[in-house]
DNA sequence: ACCTGAACACCGTTCAAGT
DNA sequence: ACCTGAACACCGTTCAAGT
């Protein structure tokens, strides 16, 4: 007996179930069918070929990322809020993001982001083209900090143990130091430490500036 | 008549201009051997799979990679010039990084810089876990801007003009915000400014302990 | 309008057979 | 020791044919 009508809506939920679990790799078009229980040409008459299918799986996962609410009392720590809410929803779906970054749509799944960031700017005093750049700033730190966290506990055990490595420091002798880089780091720590860090930069080099300052006495 | 003596490096040679050329899903083993002149089954012999294919170019970037030359006078700015470095040598090859990246040896990679980055953080006063975690926050920053730019210019044109996203903009109006986030970022610019904030805040951090004062206000 | 199987042109990989 | 072609099990995609 035939299964019940195939729905466009049916063979995306499998499709992103099948990502979910084994990354973008293992949806063939084919394994998809056979867990559908259609031919495979079916799928090709709803959606159409693979790369649409996943065009339409991105999209999803670009409405789904679910709405920012900054916390905190000041600007600084609700930037940093808002990092750390986007980080744990982009590390819930990693096979997802990567594909979302893929196809280079990135920027509008960071939009309800974008616009909180812009909004804490403003609380902060920035204005303009500095306000635009610090946004983008903090925005690319958090995507590339996930990217570089994601690729990383994909392979955990990096190749020369760091210990060694360091501990024959040709330069300078800081144990603490050469202890540390030989553990691995701790990511959430890192994560807040260094948005934090890029954040009180930008938000005083636009109210005091500081920066400029600084460059004059190099 | 056959071919002079196929080598192991003769085939890595190839491997490496077609993934240079055309990306690593353009390295087939039937393409490359037709490219080779040889049949497909010789490169298992010299090289093994695809796999390790992969793997021994990964190996032979790896070890690429320039020595890193740090200038300017200040440590601030030594850190700077290193960042500048090593994003232009990430970009001179950005299939073989993509790779170098997924195969989990970025740490590895970084090596070279790395102790440049020390150094830099010993020049400043920071000492131990702190420096360590200054040193890493700056790698993750810079591998993370390239992968997040890299995915950029891969797709350049963004779905919605950001212009008319932010000409409407619900909260705030800044005219020139919006005109800076309707166009394309600079991100040779970016860049330097993001990374240069990073550095003065992690830089001021460790000697002053402006952070936890900072902390405490909240 | 929806679904099917057969067929095509590609993959990576193995293996027995050559020299 | 080195190289080969044939064969296997997989892909995505198309197309003519069914209901």
């Amino acid at each position: 007996m035939p299964r019940s009508a195939l729905t466009r809506e049916e063979v995306l939920d499998t499709a992103a179930d099948l990502v979910r679990q084994h990354g973008p790799d293992a949806l063939t078009m084919r394994g998809l069918a056979a867990k559908l229980g259609t031919a495979v040409t079916s799928i090709y008459w709803h959606i159409g070929n693979r790369e649409s299918l996943l065009d339409a799986l991105v999209e999803r996962t670009v409405q789904e990322m679910g709405a920012i609410r900054p916390t905190g009392r000041t600007p600084a720590t609700r930037i940093v809020s808002v990092a750390r809410q986007l980080r744990d929803e982009l590390r819930a779906r990693p096979h997802l993001i990567a594909m979302v970054h893929e196809r280079g749509l990135t920027e509008r799944m960071f939009l309800p982001a974008q616009r909180a960031l812009v909004h804490e700017m403003h609380s902060a005093g920035l204005r303009g083209a500095r306000a635009a750049e610090a946004v983008r700033a903090v925005q690319f730190q958090i995507v590339g900090f996930v990217l570089v966290e994601r690729n990383r506990d994909r392979a955990p055990e990096q190749s020369p143990r760091g210990e060694k490595l360091w501990s024959t420091g040709t330069a300078e002798r800081d144990t603490g130091l050469a202890r540390a880089l030989g553990r691995p780091a701790n990511p959430e720590k890192l994560f807040v430490v260094s948005v934090r860090a890029l954040v009180d930069s930008l938000l005083s080099r636009g109210t005091d500036g500081n920066r400029a300052a600084v460059a004059k006495k190099e």
